[in-house]
DNA sequence: CGACATCTTGACTACAGTCAATACTAGTGG
DNA sequence: CCACTAGTATTGACTGTAGTCAAGATGTCG
């Protein structure tokens, strides 16, 4: 997989770049998929563009939220954060994700750019406007929403349930899941994952510490399951044992 | 608080009373919220009840959606199953919430009726004919969504990072919290909790065995945060304490 | 090269899981 | 009314998985 994560000399002159909607990499998945022309012509009136670095904050929880929008390009997280600093994610965005919540004046979750982002985005207030004039929007934003709380859902299994090591594989089962999706293809037995995260985050993701992830990445690894091109590059040898790994049904439950 | 648990003697019959929407217990919180009269006159023209007795499956994984609709009374929950029987509860439903995701043929979960549970039903084409139609619906079900993916990444925060005590403390403030939005009042300091759960679903509710819950609650009664009244009622004597034992901020983030 | 991030590995600890015995509660029937 | 049963809950003893603390290894960038 090749989660998009161009440098930042790449993503900030995009943003410049990006001003037609149809030439969008997006265009097909995002908020605004099902958007005509017309309706498209009006979004490219009010959309701005912003770009983050690898790290930074996109938004801060119990903030005021200044735009909402999609994600273009690079890999985002939401963490919750408690007062002793245990810290939680509580989603992952890849690009056509939708960043922030309509009608939310103050952001519940930290933001943070995990790789450099780019965001096409909208001024709340414009953007709920649109929401109430435009079903075809409202209606995609239901569907992405809905397809949000499912992952979240399956990954309520993996937190509550697995043991370290299921869920290492299961993380990347779903890495490779996404990737596939996004080329439209099977996942192949072979393949190689982009890990676009570092072992703390995902630590956070697996509600794991980093040692913890780093040993159990190094057991399947001593087990054939994976092997190490980089601290940041995989290669599974055989998509159907990572599944086994995972603990998941052979058949992944739903194949995409 | 007093979670609805009406015996089935009372449930069955309700189905046949209930027939009147402007009647209805969640005529103000349910996906039909916003409806005006002559919505809800189409509403009472297609939609049927069904009922539930306490352990009945109300939606099986992997079967056909005969029926979505609201849940009128009772408690209800979702749950995730490992083919070696690792269970994971990965909602809980309360009277107003939806049940069933429009466009879905199959269902992803089961949906299990915890108490006696009273359903107000659409058939799936129906109704998703009707999110179509009627903007305030569909704006509706997107809110509903929304709160219930912000619940979802609450508890993944509990699931990935909170001990045993705090979970269970987490939990039966969630329960206070529920109640306390029902009767549209602030948590009181000493306050009375009904537990419409076993130890045993729980702990599938925690991502933990039913031993732990028994052991943590024993701890809790020790330390005086809650005593027991019986298996399934706890009295709370003083709600900041128990705050402090679920770990969260002292005033809880966002104040029901 | 040196400084700092990130990652890996080791030794030890502790929290929650497992297996098992016992207690409690409610419902049934003699 | 009490005995019996079945389901639910509590408690105990022991084990194992993942966390903690700490030392080194690897990698990246000025």
């Amino acid at each position: 997989m090749q989660i998009n994560q161009m440098p930042n000399t790449l993503a900030r002159p995009a943003a410049a770049a990006l001003s037609d909607c149809s030439e969008c990499p997006i265009r097909l998945h995002a908020v605004c998929a099902r958007c005509e022309a017309s309706e498209l012509a009006e979004l490219e009136r009010i959309k701005f563009y912003r770009s983050f670095s690898a790290g930074e904050a996109i938004l801060w929880a119990q903030e005021p939220v200044e735009f909402v929008g999609s994600l273009v390009s690079g890999v985002a997280t939401i963490t919750q954060t408690l007062e002793d600093g245990r810290r939680q994610m509580v989603g992952l965005l890849l690009p056509s994700d939708f960043v922030g919540r309509p009608g939310q004046a103050i952001a519940r979750y930290d933001v943070t750019a995990a790789t450099d982002v780019l965001l096409c985005c909208f001024r709340p207030r414009a953007f709920e406007a649109l929401l109430q004039r435009k079903p075809e929007i409202a209606h995609r934003l239901l569907e992405m929403t809905l397809d949000e709380l499912d992952a979240a859902r399956e990954w309520m299994l993996v937190l509550g349930r697995k043991t370290a090591r299921e869920k290492i594989a299961s993380l990347f089962v779903i890495f490779a899941r996404r990737e596939a999706k996004r080329q439209r293809a099977k996942v192949a037995q072979e393949l190689v994952i982009d890990l676009p995260l570092s072992r703390e985050t995902m630590a956070d993701y697996l509600g794991l510490t980093l040692e913890t992830v780093s040993r159990q990445i190094s057991a399947l690894r001593k087990d054939g399951v994976l092997t190490l091109l980089s601290a940041r590059k995989v290669l599974i040898p055989r998509f159907d044992r990572l599944l086994e790994a995972a603990g998941d049904d052979s058949d992944g439950g739903f194949v995409l």
